[in-house]
Formats: structure tokens, C-alpha cells, sequence
RNA sequence: GCUGCUGUAACUCAGGCGGUAGAGUACUACCUUGGUAAGGUAGAAGUCAUGGGUUCGAAUCCCAUCAGUAGCUCCA
């Protein structure tokens, strides 16, 4: 028989290829833990992994022995054969060989089911299939990691051992995925954040990030934007307090749905909490004074920053933190202007997205378990969503019961480094929050109505984006949000009045400017400034003093050669202006 | 929160099956005036995360706590 080429380019095919690997793995781990209890172990993303029960805790020493098995076993070029078993029999199998796992897993499956088995060699395991003809085709693999998860991903049940391993047809391929991994812990923002000393999480302050000089550089310049977006689009901004009375979060639902997650204090005898969410405040502020229908659509905007209690296990850098600031907004209107207002939020945000080149992916979430509001409701507002979602055709991916406890949302996911995703915008219909701080206004019949509101954020929370910016740029940010845009180093001491004088006028021209006339060898400086990723790094000596002229070396593009200092500056301003990235 | 791993100078890390610490970078001083990724010499710098325990003696072994980290769970 004629071997085929693997198309791995097919995610079928890597999918069973990648399978294939889960079970040479079992049956390693079977081989040398007789004794280990086998779950699950399909194929993910960039490979696959297998949970096992067993009292040995497995640690990355252990891999070089699995992986010499998995060795064996590829080798050996076992066919994988597939046979069924009815029901009874089936779980019969399994509980013989004291797999109690599978055998509940088997319980679990629908009656009408075939219930089928891969058998390799020796090797037995409960699969639904399909897979390679042959263990002699996994070609390359290798164990990652190790860790724990709970029997199915239910935290009040066991935590078992999770071995995570990848597979390629060849080493030359495995490799390079190592490469890239590597690669990408490179482009870490909790890294790069330090290295350019951009912001710092102290053990004082678990998830409560302080952000440096240079980090608030990027963070003002995406606030100035945001407004700048906003008054554009029709939004007036407000802003409420962080800390407000206990009652206030009994009226939304808070405390009943959210309370875990809650910072609480006190004034005086007084109970108060700190704000996990800024719609509470925004009903307040809504209810101050009555509204007529002509005043809608009607969005409020709001920098809003909010406590949540977070899992400790759950903080990761700026990406996941006990504060943050959310670039709120909630957006009052009449039933007919649902579908406008929410198309007008889905352009927002691409546009906003498309300005840093992110590429993005949608999810709808729909009515969670533990939910305010009737079935009617949630009905209402998810299908609002979708429609709005149909009318620009866009895809979009159901995240069932993920919702938000007040309604339905749209959630904007953005990628990092390592292709993990984070949800950064989202859209969110609440039919609860007015209802429960009896919002209304006159209609054109004279009559009091319930406004329809939505909760909306466009970054999601500035620390989460930056986040993502770090990482998609590797800290070499476009130039608008770049900490320092130019940097002067001179040759000599003898340059420094020249240097100090570029200095100024770039600064007039207010571009974010330093210097480095330090006694040191321009390599060294040079080097220094590389490190620090500023985007324009100009050497200043006895030619570029003569003739009042800089030589530009760009973070993107390398050497630009001489230039005079009014063509620098103006091709400076022109790339800001553009937010060129 | 759960499971595993980790915590040594400002940073990156070495050391460690017990005898109170080391490198490079950064920092300070001096020498060097050098054109696209590290010039030289010297100096200062650490309650080895914190609290207990074992021991004549703990950075090293044990326990707890705190923090970080990879997943899980949960979420912007």
C-alpha cells in the first residue's frame, strides 16, 4: 500500500492524529501505573492531553520514562481496531478492568448510541472515535506539562492528574512548535511589562496592578481616544462612586447573585460595599430627573473602576485582577431603537478593534442557571441580540447559560500571546436593572414606560486590553500609544547642547522625547534603547550637528538613514495622526 | 478556591542531602571621548518570602502561612 502523505493542515486529521497520541499516552502511563484509573483524554487545540486517577503524583521527571514507553509503543505499530459492545456488556468490560471512569462515562451515554472501543496492541479504551490506522504514525511527541483538573470540570468533584503532550508527523515539525512556544514567552506582557517598566503587581496588593509612568502613558492616550470615540458617537460621560450602601446592591441583585465576588466595609454603623459593576450607580444616576422618549436614545458613558474578588489561583497578570477599569457605557432607548443601537455598538467596537489590526472572534451567552428575570424576558433581549448579529451577518459562536445574571450578552474575544482568548468587549442586553430601580419615561402617549438598557464596553477593561496590546506588539506599540517616541543618543559629550535643542523642538512639537548624553559608547546606548523598545532611536554627532539633521533607526522598519529635524517631526506627527500601527 | 511546581541583592539566576552566601546586569566613583546591540578598574548592595519546628548549628530538612506560576473551576 502506497503510504499517503498526512495533510495536517486538516483539523480532522490532526484532531485524530492528535487522539491517536492520547491513547498511546494511557496506555504508557497504564504500562508503567498499573494501577492508574483512566478518564478522559481527547485532542485540543495544539494537542491533546489524558486524566488519570492515581495516588503517585506525577511530576515533569516522570516524562522522559512515559515518553520512552510512548516510544515503544509507536514502534510496535499496533493497528488501532475498533469493535461495539452492547450496553450491558460494555460497562461490564470496564468495570472488570476496574475502570470505574468509563464505566461511568458509559452510563452517561444516550441509549441509542453504539458504544464502541479502540483496542491497540494490548491497549483497550471506551472512544467514540475516529483515529489513525496505526500508533507507528504518530511520528513525534512529547509531554508538556502536568496538572490538575476536576472529574468533569466540576469543582466539588475529584481532582485528577491532567498529562498535556503534542503530536506532530514529524521532529523538525515538533520542534518547531517548541520554537514558537518559546517564542511567544517572549511576547508575555507580565515580562515586557517589567522589562519597560511599564506597571508592577506587589505581593501587598494581589490582583491590584499600580501602573509606572510609562504605563500610564498608554493608558491616558486610549482614555483620550475613548472619549474622543464617544463624544463622536453621541455618548456623555458621568462618573459614580466606588463605594455605595449595601442597600443599593440588595435593589440590584448584587447581593443575592454576586455577593461572593464583593468587597464589603463599613461608615460609621452604616454597611457598604465596593462596586463589582457600574450599572447600580448609572440607575441612580439615570433616576435623578424624568425623561421623555425624545431624549433617547440616550447613552451614558463611564471610565468605571470596579472591585471584584477573583480566585486567587484565577489572577494573571493585567489580564485577570481584582480592579479594573471598565469603559462603560449603558445606552437607554425605546423598544425600535434596540436593533440600531446594538449594530451601532458591533461597529464601534471593530472599529476600535481594526485600529490595533486585532483579529476577533464573537460569542453569544445565553441565560445562565442562576438568572433574574423570566424565560420571556431572556427570550426577548437574546434574540434582539441575534438579529442584530444576522443584520451585519456576522459569525458568531453560542456560549449556552454563560450569560451575565441580568441578560444575554455578546462577547468580543481577543487572543494573546500563546493563542489563549480573552473576552474584552461586550454587549449586553438588561431587562433587570430598570425594572428593579423602576426606570421609566414619558412615552408620546403621556404615559409612564420602561426604558430598554444596554451594558456595553468597548476595550472591556483598560488593564485587560493593555494586556493584549503588549503582547500583540511585543511591547513595540504603534506609535500614538508608545511610551517613548523618540530617543536622542549623542556620540559625545560635545553634542549635548545640539541634542538638548532637538530635544526641545520635538518636544514643542509635543512628541514624547528623551535623551541619553550620558558618557557612554553609542553602542551601549544603543543597545539600551533597543532593550527599551523605543519606537525612534536617533544618533546624534559631529555630521548630524553640522548639518542640523538626525539619523533615525525605526523599532519596525530598522535604519532610515539621515533626516532633518522638520521632516522627522512632521513624518512623526503624520503616523500619530494616523494611528499607524 | 483546588492540584502540582516555585520564592536567594533592584533584575536574571547559581548554590543547598546542615557549619550564617555567589555570578552577570543595574547602581556609585574614577579612568576612557568612543559612530549603530555590552570599554576598563574599584565600591556599595541580601533577616536567602514570613512564622514556627527538628538540631550544638537551618538559606539548606519538616510544618504552616503569604505570594508567584501552569492547568482546573470561575470571569472583563
Amino acid at each position: 500500500m502506497a503510504k499517503e502523505k498526512l495533510n495536517f493542515e486538516d483539523e480532522q486529521v490532526r484532531h485524530d492524529f492528535r487522539h491517536t497520541s492520547s491513547h498511546i499516552l494511557a496506555q504508557a502511563v497504564k504500562k508503567l501505573w498499573p494501577e492508574a484509573k483512566l478518564a478522559i483524554g481527547p485532542a485540543i487545540e495544539n494537542g491533546f492531553y489524558y486524566d488519570f486517577d492515581l495516588d503517585y503524583k506525577f511530576s515533569e521527571a516522570d516524562f522522559l520514562k512515559i515518553q520512552k514507553e510512548m516510544k515503544k509503543i509507536i514502534s510496535a505499530n499496533n493497528k488501532l481496531e475498533r469493535f461495539e459492545l452492547p450496553r450491558t456488556e460494555a460497562i461490564q468490560f470496564m468495570a472488570d478492568k476496574d475502570e470505574l471512569y468509563k464505566v461511568e462515562l458509559i452510563q452517561d451515554l444516550p441509549e441509542d448510541v453504539a458504544i464502541s472501543f479502540y483496542k491497540q496492541g494490548d491497549f483497550v479504551d471506551l472512544c467514540a472515535g475516529p483515529h489513525m490506522e496505526s500508533t507507528g504514525q504518530i511520528k513525534a511527541i512529547k509531554l508538556m506539562s502536568v496538572a490538575g483538573a476536576y472529574w468533569r470540570g466540576d469543582e466539588k468533584k475529584k481532582m485528577l492528574q491532567r498529562i498535556y503532550g503534542t503530536s506532530f508527523p514529524s521532529q523538525e515539525e515538533l520542534d518547531a512548535y517548541v520554537a514558537r512556544l518559546e517564542e511567544a514567552k517572549l511576547r508575555d506582557h507580565r515580562k515586557i511589562g517589567k522589562e519597560m517598566d511599564l506597571f508592577a503587581i506587589f505581593e501587598e496588593g494581589p490582583g491590584f496592578p499600580f501602573f509606572m509612568p510609562k504605563g500610564m502613558v498608554i493608558r491616558n492616550e486610549l482614555e483620550s481616544f475613548w472619549r474622543t470615540e464617544h463624544t463622536k458617537r453621541g455618548y456623555d460621560e458621568i462618573k459614580t462612586p466606588l463605594i455605595l450602601s449595601e442597600s443599593l446592591w440588595h435593589t440590584s441583585g448584587h447581593w443575592d447573585h454576586y455577593q461572593n465576588n464583593m468587597y464589603f466595609t463599613k461608615i460609621d454603623e452604616g454597611d457598604f460595599a465596593i462596586k463589582p459593576m457600574n450599572c447600580p450607580g448609572a440607575m441612580l444616576a439615570y433616576k435623578r430627573k424624568m425623561y421623555s422618549y425624545r431624549d433617547f436614545p440616550m447613552r451614558i458613558g463611564e471610565l468605571g473602576q470596579v472591585h471584584r474578588h477573583e480566585l486567587s489561583g484565577a489572577l494573571h497578570g493585567l489580564m485577570r485582577v481584582r480592579t479594573f477599569t471598565q469603559d462603560d457605557a449603558h445606552i437607554f432607548m425605546l423598544p425600535e431603537q434596540v436593533k440600531e443601537e446594538i449594530i451601532g455598538v458591533i461597529d464601534f467596537i471593530d472599529f476600535v478593534y481594526n485600529i490595533f489590526g486585532f483579529k476577533y472572534h464573537i460569542e453569544l451567552s445565553t441565560k445562565p442557571e442562576d438568572a433574574m428575570g423570566t424565560d420571556e424576558e431572556w427570550e426577548i433581549a437574546t434574540s434582539a441580540l441575534k438579529e442584530a448579529m444576522d443584520a451585519k451577518g456576522l459569525p458568531y459562536v453560542v456560549n449556552e447559560g454563560d450569560g451575565a445574571f441580568y441578560g444575554p450578552k455578546l462577547d468580543f474575544h481577543l487572543e494573546d500571546s500563546i493563542g489563549r482568548t480573552w473576552q474584552c468587549g461586550t454587549i449586553q442586553i438588561d431587562s433587570q436593572m430598570p425594572q428593579r430601580f423602576d426606570l421609566t419615561y414619558i412615552g408620546s402617549d403621556g404615559e409612564k414606560h420602561r426604558p430598554i438598557m444596554i451594558h456595553r464596553v468597548i476595550f472591556g477593561s483598560i488593564e485587560r486590553f493593555i494586556g493584549i496590546l503588549i503582547e500583540h506588539f511585543a511591547g513595540k506599540f504603534p506609535l500614538w500609544i508608545a511610551p517613548v517616541q523618540v530617543k536622542l543618543l549623542t556620540v559625545t559629550e560635545k553634542f549635548s547642547d545640539y541634542a538638548v535643542q532637538v530635544e526641545k523642538q520635538l518636544k514643542e512639537a509635543g512628541l514624547r522625547v528623551e535623551i541619553d548624553i550620558r558618557n557612554e559608547k553609542i553602542g551601549y546606548k544603543l543597545r539600551e534603547a533597543r532593550n527599551e523598545r523605543v519606537s525612534y532611536i536617533c544618533v546624534i554627532g559631529e555630521r548630524e550637528a553640522e548639518s542640523g539633521t538626525l539619523t533615525v533607526r525605526s523599532s519596525k522598519e530598522g535604519e532610515l538613514g539621515e533626516m532633518s529635524v522638520e521632516a522627522f517631526t512632521a513624518s512623526l506627527i503624520e503616523e500619530i495622526k494616523e494611528k499607524r500601527c
